[in-house]
DNA sequence: GTGGTCTAGACCACG
DNA sequence: GTGGTCTAGACCACC
């Protein structure tokens, strides 16, 4: 499980820690049955205090991504397809809104910020394809 | 002036304060020499405490995007166009990226991605034209 | 707010905590715009560390059944009407299901358990009619 | 001996096995003199801890509902009728009057109550039903 | 003043 | 060994 935190970015960490493993629940990087690790693992490879790490396990468990074994560990959710799809929608919706309303805000007309996104998403792509 | 404030949103009062002046100095709405509303009458204005709107001019003067004549009051600095539009470029670049990465590792393909920016751009662009 | 905590339950303090505000949500014990009472006023009361309590508070909004207002306090947010009835019925459903199980394992048929749960619910409530 | 265990629960198993071995000991399922699964047994049964067994056994014996004969193994103890009877009664009050409190306590009139609870009581019967 | 975050360390329940 | 809970106390951001 590859994790990065920010110390300065002034995001909490158990927020940070949240983000990026529902990210790799989303994109299957983590999948149904899969273990995390523990609480006291990643909260030492991050250099944290194990109840930071242990309040974003409880936060995902309130969210249904992830399921408490007791004594045994945490383990990934089966997650129907279309609550997934739903979560998904929702946070593509969130992003995009905000740019779009940037875009608006300083008067650049539809197709310029259109080229502009696309421009960022073929940069981002090309560098992360595998 | 008109600013709106979100109580709701999570985002400090101060910065939307910020990045709505910011905003409308980009867009021309806020022009070199004009002055901004007095800390009391904008806090007056918005119900918010003064401190609020008085920490939000100081960031704004931090940015040279204003500047205080003491004893009188804020006014709009003169911001050279190229200036201007390297910020303009790099807010937006900075926004459209971040919703280029979430498209991305979400695993939305480019056009699906372009398709629901500009349905949001559409959205909130009718809803605010005046 | 009237809060009570059970110290030897076993049920953790700060779920009970949750479970309670939560009811009074339910109720309108607690309405739309009412104010909770403050992290460190309430830790007093209960005689809990403060962070005990905001732990709860944390998890009833990202139940979105509270908002904060920052530097202000939490406050009840508005619950659709359709997504209140539906919290509530989930509630019931449970609990009533629970109790029918058991009912079914001790072999118990239904018109007598349909009685008892009759005579609990008369004397619970001539108990707390106001 | 039938014991079905849920992982995902949140109840402890061991916990969950006493209440199903209480459960068949009430309804008769195991009686008076009846050797229960070895501990050994049992646990690799369903895949847990042997100790997990152990300790659930260690409990239904704090309870007087098995005897251990020592290097023998452990027997359903003979329970008075009225005993039997009375435990039966208090479980069933206890459960019944929690879902009756709540159904109060959300507004929920008493018929309607018991409808639900009906609703609850058939479905899971016809389901059981063998 | 408000709530939020993080730490260090203790103790508990479960397996 | 696992995770959960609670405490005490420090520091931060916001209003």
């Amino acid at each position: 499980m590859l994790l990065e935190i920010d110390h300065h970015s002034g995001v909490p960490i158990y927020r940070q820690v949240i983000r990026q493993i529902r990210q790799q629940i989303m994109t299957e990087g983590l999948k149904e049955g899969d273990q995390l690790e523990t609480v006291r693992d990643l909260a030492a490879k991050l250099k944290v205090n194990p109840m930071t790490i242990s309040k974003a396990y409880s936060f995902l468990e309130a969210e249904e991504l992830v399921e408490r074994k007791r004594g045994i560990g945490l383990f990934v959710s089966k997650v129907k397809k279309g609550r997934l799809d739903r979560i998904k929608a929702k946070l593509l919706d969130t992003v995009l809104n905000r740019a779009a309303v940037t875009a608006i805000q300083l008067g650049i007309p539809e197709d310029e910020a259109v080229e502009i996104f696309k421009k960022q998403y073929r940069e981002y792509d090309s560098q992360n394809r595998r």
